[in-house]
DNA sequence: GAAATTCACGAAATCGGTTTCGTGTTGACA
DNA sequence: TGTCAACACGAAACCGATTTCGTGAATTTC
């Protein structure tokens, strides 16, 4: 390795001290110019970049903020993450992403690394396993440390924190209240199961909806998919019954339904019409293109981030957890019949 | 903010000194039975976790990686950085993830910043912009700062350093021979500008192919699409001529390449056959699902980052760049005529 | 010409750990 | 009883910066 050029050695070189060599760095009034002038040019010539660690260490802050994901390889994940990025960058800041994998254990682990002082703050939406489970005992240790603590998406009342949040029982209202203006009679829906709090609130919107056009809610329009079964199986038993319209709560499952349709020789959307979630490439490039809900990710992201930031450099204020409701679009695509 | 609990504080706490604090939490020898049981009770009962950035600046190591993309809403990114977590996760690592967003600027004051010790190394893609403009000094001067580096999926020959890339040439190939062989006459191709290197080179092996069966390439038929403007006019021109084959250098330019087909009452796979790049999920759930070049983002990334650890690790080495090639599959769907 | 300022710089503390080296106490052994 | 090793712990240097405070010399002021 290359000898790294620190303060010291500048000083031992021009023979004056490190702080002269600091304070002619930082452009101090204290110094001469002649000296300022000798260091600054030997610094620069020599390519001298203060060593963050030090700072970080004596700042006692490292601007970094730690983003902790169930998973990545999701449109909307990324776009959230481009949005985290995108506002941290404006403000200096960098982003060290984990991923719990929809994981427990590695949760804890990451949360348990990351809060040794090597983040100012984290970003993180829960893990499923830890939704299911419901102990939640390491993100309250963490709030109770004072280290400042954003939730996206899926987020617990349990844990005291800022969120941020798709209105997802208005979303799920929107998109079955369209399928009913368009004439559905019997919308079925395609969720996650209960402890997956974004997937009971989107039913709760469905319900809502159905609930005011008077349609009686029926218990086997709805499918919870266990994920770690066949996802076309489960779909499949939905269209044992006669539904002329399907909500599901993400890309995919509205993606699998549609095929399933047409495997089954269903014109969409003028026999079935499938409303999706999360405004992907998926839903864009499928034919026929999906119409779905826009969760604006990007906006989540940067809002969560900005909310972040406020409690790392504001941390006397009093503490009063803020939630804020992001609110989704319909975005129609050609999956439904157009709205007459 | 709460008062942190350092070593300082147990030690005063506990009347003895910060070394015998040290030591008897890392279970030194030195320390007798009794004081080590006091000491570590405290820290526990306290959850006392040792301040990484100290340790980090003592240790001259962060356990960091930089990890820069041009982006990331995009499944082949995506794939690439969950290998990297993966495999870093497994030997300790963290990543710290940064978007250059296909621009220069942002890649050269991304790559300063990262390199002032936050990180141990870096592995990166190049931004388009950058290898449009062929200015590659600041990954010049990182190399000879000696900071590791691995390059993957976008490389250039300037930088002496370790990459991973995807058997384009192989890829491009083979896409064209399978093509060839299912019957077709008149196959286009649909690329990046010839600055994305892996553009030119998918290329390369579609015309090998080409003239090893005996077929006259034809500039016409190859569309170097320009993102700036729109996608699917500059594919459309493609179908003046009568093509019944299409080799596209990524999902999207296939995706579009098929919705276009359709309009035009193609039938695929009968009229006309296409494949894509990127295993992603746009090929898996359109319909018909498109055949494509599966680039196995996981493995590249983790070949990456375990070549960069290795170079992390035993720095003292004689420095002898390797060159990893990633083979890639070809993955049969319905976009193309089974061979015969 | 003595006192007060200003100027230009250095010594040392600090951030939170680790590690080397030194030292007082104890026990064993000759 | 004197010697020496083992034991248990503390002092201080170190990683690389910043910053407070102090100080000698030059300059200004009365």
């Amino acid at each position: 390795m290359k000898q790294k050029i620190t303060i010291k050695t500048i000083a031992r070189e021009l023979g004056v001290s490190t702080s002269t060599v600091s304070k002619a760095l930082n452009d101090s009034h204290e110094i001469g110019k002649e000296t300022k002038d000798k260091i600054q040019s030997f610094a620069n010539h020599y390519n001298y970049k203060p060593n963050s660690l030090a700072l970080q260490l004596r700042n006692q802050k490292t601007k970094v903020i730690g983003v902790i994901l169930p998973k990545i390889v999701h449109h909307f994940f990324s776009t959230v993450i481009m949005g985290i990025e995108s506002y941290a960058n404006e403000k200096g800041y960098h982003i060290m992403v984990c991923f719990s994998n929809e994981d427990y254990q590695k949760e804890v682990e990451t949360l348990r690394v990351l809060s040794n002082g090597s983040v100012d703050g984290l970003i993180v939406s829960i893990a499923n396993e830890t939704l299911e489970n419901k102990d939640f005992s390491h993100f309250i240790d963490l709030v109770e440390e004072d280290i400042p603590l954003v939730l996206f998406d899926r987020v617990v009342d349990d844990i005291l924190c800022d969120k941020i949040v798709v209105d997802d029982v208005g979303a799920g209202y929107k998109a079955t209240k369209y399928l009913v203006d368009i004439g559905c009679k019997k919308i079925g829906m395609i969720t996650t199961p209960d402890h997956v709090s974004v997937g009971a609130l989107r039913r709760l919107g469905y319900e809502k909806a159905l609930i005011e056009s008077y349609v009686k809610t029926d218990k086997n329009l709805i499918i919870k998919i266990d994920e770690k079964q066949d996802i076309k199986k489960q779909i499949e038993q939905l269209f044992e019954q006669n539904i002329d319209g399907v909500f599901a709560v993400n890309e995919i499952y509205a993606a699998n339904t549609m095929r399933i349709a047409k495997e089954k020789g269903l014109n969409i959307p003028n026999d079935i019409s499938i409303i999706g979630f999360t405004d992907g490439l998926i839903s864009e490039y499928s034919s026929p293109s999906i119409t779905t809900i826009a969760q604006h990710g990007f906006t989540m992201g940067r809002q969560a981030v900005e909310l972040l930031i406020e409690r790392i450099e504001n941390e006397t204020e009093v503490f009063n957890p803020k939630k804020i409701v992001i609110s989704s679009d319909l975005k129609l695509r050609e999956s439904t019949k157009p709205s007459s």
